[in-house]
DNA sequence: CTATATGCAAATAGTTTGCCTGTTA
DNA sequence: TAACAGGCAAACTATTTGCATATAG
């Protein structure tokens, strides 16, 4: 993937939901490919000020927003404190760390198999969350 | 499930863990077996003053985490907004309705051949949340 | 030009904390 | 009778809102 590819995905994916491609919106979503660890909206804030210094965390916040609803970043709650974003759109689920805290996309299809067998009738699923706790490779040598 | 079969479990699991049994904590307990629609922490609240006019906001929030750390309730987190609570621990997945904001009890179990295939070398899982987003039986209708 | 987005600060919602009093084992 | 738990209110954190200004299309 090339920067100039991203940002015609970008600007494309804004506009199809009807989206202005804004300065902030483009320096939110470079952040976040930036540096994959699934920030809070504070960290994404904080990064994002080092080469926008005037941006605000209401605009921060609304970035988030605009991203997640053009389908460019996703939302992950596994961490109740705050909200945390993932530019990652392909399926996949993650798996936060207990002992360090850290977040971690693991790459896995809930297949029809997995998720439909039990699904009573008349339920209909748009989107999947599986979220798995434990510990690390790192922390769990110890 | 008797009552009775109910409090002698809570009695136990409380003792088991260091914890006393007071009032408020049975009370909260009483009231999330009583109606279970994974209500929030204000619900709970609103629910339990019915029978105990004197409870705190502080005290329900600190019986719900003594009855999770008993092992007697589980947090769920579908909804970012405010945790809600869930007296059912069985294996199960939980599926929230974007058209109602309903959430529902799926008896779903992630066996090995669906969680553990993918998981990389190294990660020790310890628990696993599901989570299912759409619309239940009764908003898909329309 | 005009609808939409930003920046700021204040407001809100959910949850936690401190401190003193009450209760359990 | 200690250690633990509850009540109350204030504090804290994450997020949202209102409004005036700026900007993209």
């Amino acid at each position: 993937m090339s920067p100039k590819t991203n940002e015609q995905s970008l600007n494309e994916r804004l506009a199809a939901r009807g989206f202005r491609s804004t300065s902030q919106r483009e320096h939110v979503y470079r952040v976040l490919m930036q540096e994959r660890n699934h920030p809070t909206a504070e960290q994404v804030f904080m990064r994002a000020k080092k080469g926008m210094p005037d941006i605000s965390m209401a605009t921060v916040y609304n970035c988030l927003d605009t991203l997640v609803k053009s389908g460019l970043v996703r939302e992950v709650n596994v961490d109740p404190a705050a909200m945390r974003y993932c530019p990652n759109m392909t399926d996949h689920c993650h798996f936060y760390c207990d002992a360090c805290g850290g977040v971690f996309d693991i790459d896995f299809v809930l297949n029809a198999s997995c998720s439909g067998m039990a699904l009573p009738k008349g339920f209909k699923p748009s989107a999947y969350e599986l979220s798995i706790h434990g510990a690390c490779p790192k922390c769990a040598k110890k």
